[in-house]
DNA sequence: ACAAGTAGGCACTATTTTGTGCCCTAGTCC
DNA sequence: GGACTAGGGCACAAAATAGTGCCTACTTGT
C-alpha cells in the first residue's frame, strides 16, 4: 500500500464517522456546548455525540473545556490542528453538494 | 440536519468504504484490469475488491467494461464523473500526509 | 485427463459501528 | 426531600461492514 493511499485513509479514520464530519462542521463556525450540539443534530443520540467528540478529541482535532460550575458547562471547539481540516471539508462538501444536485 | 453537513456525510458515502479510495486512487492512475487492482492491494480479497467496486459502478465513478475474450479481461477505469473527485481526493491526501507527518 | 488462470457468485462467520436503557453527580429550586 | 439540570458512564443489543471458503465457465498447456 503506497503512502498516497493510505494517507487518504488516515484522513478518513479521523473525519470518518457517522457524525464526525457534522460535528466538525458545527465547530469550524464556532464553539458549542454539548446540550447545544445535541440539539443541532438530534438524530445522533448522546452517546454516539460523546464518543465521537471524544475520538475527535484523542485525535487532537477538538478541544474540550470543562467549565467548574454548578450545572456542568462543557464547551468544545476545534484546536487549531483541527482547523486545518477546512480545505478538506469544503471539497468534501463542493463535490457532496454537486452530486446531490445531479442525482438520478 | 443542514443542506452542508449531508453534502459531506453524501461524499462520504461514495468514498468512504475501506476500499475505496485506494481503487479511486489507482483509477486516477490509468485504467486497471481487475487482477491487476488486486495485486496492488493485496490486502483487499476478491470478494471486497468486487464489491466496492460495484457501488462504484453502481455510483457511475467507476466504468466497467468486460471485453468478450477468452481468459475473462474486465478493465476498470474513472468515469468522468468519477474524475469530479479529483480534487477532493487530492485535499484529502494533502491533509493525510500533513497528520501521518505530525504523528505523535 | 487434469491443473492453472480470470473474473466472479453464494453462504456463512467475524468484526466494527451504532443505538438503547438505565444509572450517577451535585447543587438548587420548591 | 423530591424534582430538575447538564454532562456523562456502563452493559448490552442491533445493524452495518468486512472476511473466509468453496463453486462456476472457458480455454490453454502438460
Amino acid at each position: 500500500m503506497n503512502p498516497a493511499e493510505c494517507s487518504v485513509r488516515a484522513a478518513l479514520n479521523i473525519i470518518g464517522g457517522k457524525w464526525k464530519p457534522v460535528i466538525i462542521y458545527y465547530l469550524m463556525e464556532g464553539t458549542r456546548r454539548f446540550g447545544e450540539l445535541r440539539k443541532e443534530m438530534p438524530d445522533a443520540t448522546q452517546k454516539m455525540l460523546t464518543q465521537q467528540l471524544r475520538e475527535l478529541e484523542r485525535d487532537g482535532i477538538v478541544a474540550r473545556k470543562v467549565h467548574q460550575v454548578v450545572p456542568p458547562k462543557v464547551e468544545y471547539s476545534l484546536t487549531p490542528y483541527g482547523r486545518t481540516l477546512r480545505p478538506v471539508m469544503r471539497e468534501l462538501c463542493k463535490w457532496g453538494e454537486k452530486h446531490m444536485a445531479g442525482k438520478r
